[in-house]
DNA sequence: CTATATTGTTAGATTAATCTAACAAAATTG
DNA sequence: CAATTTTGTTAGATTAATCTAACAATATAG
């Protein structure tokens, strides 16, 4: 069974996982917030515990097993994330760094009571899908705000980027998950864009912003 | 701040101390079930931290904030074992291993808000009290089955012992805390009583039994 | 009160997870 | 392509939590 440490390397190594699959030590040092020596004696450890492929020099890729259970904390996190919002009445600002230690919790049963309690939600309350029991990952592909054209209607439905001050941010604006946006205009200049939604008229998104919501296109 | 084996240490410690408050090398070892050597070379640490009173072949002592912090560790397992009971649907057998768990998250809003969706909980699943928010812990006087007489009407309270196979057994006999039970007689050979309750008309239980269940008089 | 048993301590080793310093390989750049 | 920068590895140390073996102090029991 995978140690809380070894719970966080393979979560951070699924996350940092483009299409290629490959990892580099220094990413992931700087993801884990450790030296690069640590990595390199961790990816050892994964390696022997049968989770990834490590090569001297090479970067390192999770096997299928190191996938899933990467997948399987990634969907105790987002199971909390989703109670602790949905069933306890936390903000979506407050639940990260909570998951982050519940996700460590050995109890299936828990999770999912938890899931069952929901009515096994899909998405967790940042807009990032829930991976099934199985450890499979439904994608979902999104639009960029910042790839939409003036005059379109778009629906908020997810994130690229969940910290605190971001969420904060959008709460400040009533920005919320499932609001429908219409697309007053875009600034050529700086990308930036101007919506309204809600009793809120003309909000100026900057472009740092705009590329961080994701949207459906409603119309 | 404590960390889960040094909050685990402080909870055992607490349990152990007895009227005297002193707690032997060997009870804690085997409580913990660990060596003596592990536990000597944690008392000094515990020591150092300020949650003890520690000296040569002497029994060691929690200080004020010792007991206040192993108070407050009790009082998250207590809210959790209470909060997955009532309000995830969990039998109180179950409830024990996720709450040895759950106890060591450092999130007080995540306790708290536990606690104010059950309404400020006093005593938790078992009967046991639900230590407040400054580590202060209710004493509370139950008298044991075992020392009750012929012809009593009693409320079952509370248990001594909250193993799983305990808990079980009383589940097996629809016994669950509420529950008032009529002493019918005492058998003076070998202490066992028999009571009725509920649809049980003559239910027997083996002193083993009575010890571990705590009532109060109702007539 | 001495012998024996129990309890507690010390010494030294182990494992997991981390670090810094030094060095080596690979990648980048002029 | 050679020089430099970046990335990765090795060596060796540290800290927390544990162990076993050996020894020492205290308690118990004839
Ligand atoms: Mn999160
Ligand atoms: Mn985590
Ligand atoms: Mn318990
Ligand atoms: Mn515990």
């Amino acid at each position: 069974m995978a140690s809380q440490t070894e719970e966080n390397y393979l979560k951070s190594l699924f996350n940092l996982a483009n299409e290629k699959g490959e990892v580099n030590i220094s990413e992931l040092a700087s993801q884990m917030q450790v030296s690069m020596p640590t990595v390199n004696s961790m990816v050892k450890t994964l390696q022997k515990n049968g989770w990834l492929i490590y090569e001297k020099y090479k970067p390192v890729t999770l096997t299928p097993e190191g996938k899933k259970d990467a997948a399987l904390v990634i969907r105790k996190h987002r199971l909390t994330e989703m109670f602790l919002v949905n069933k306890m009445g936390f903000g979506w600002e407050e639940v990260h760094e909570i998951a982050e230690q519940v996700e460590h919790i050995h109890a299936p049963k828990f999770f999912e009571r938890m899931d069952e309690m929901m009515g096994y939600p899909t998405i967790d309350p940042h807009g990032s899908p829930i991976p099934d029991k199985l450890g499979r990952i439904q994608e979902i592909n999104y639009l960029s705000l910042s790839d939409c054209k003036a005059g379109q209607l778009v629906k908020l439905a997810g994130l690229t980027n969940s910290s605190t001050e971001f969420l904060e941010f959008l709460n400040g604006r009533n920005l919320s998950l499932g609001i429908e946006l219409t697309i007053r205009s875009k600034e050529a200049y700086d990308q930036s864009i101007v919506v309204s939604y809600l009793n809120h008229n003309s909000e100026t998104l900057s472009e740092k912003v705009c590329e961080k919501l994701l949207v459906k296109v409603v119309e």
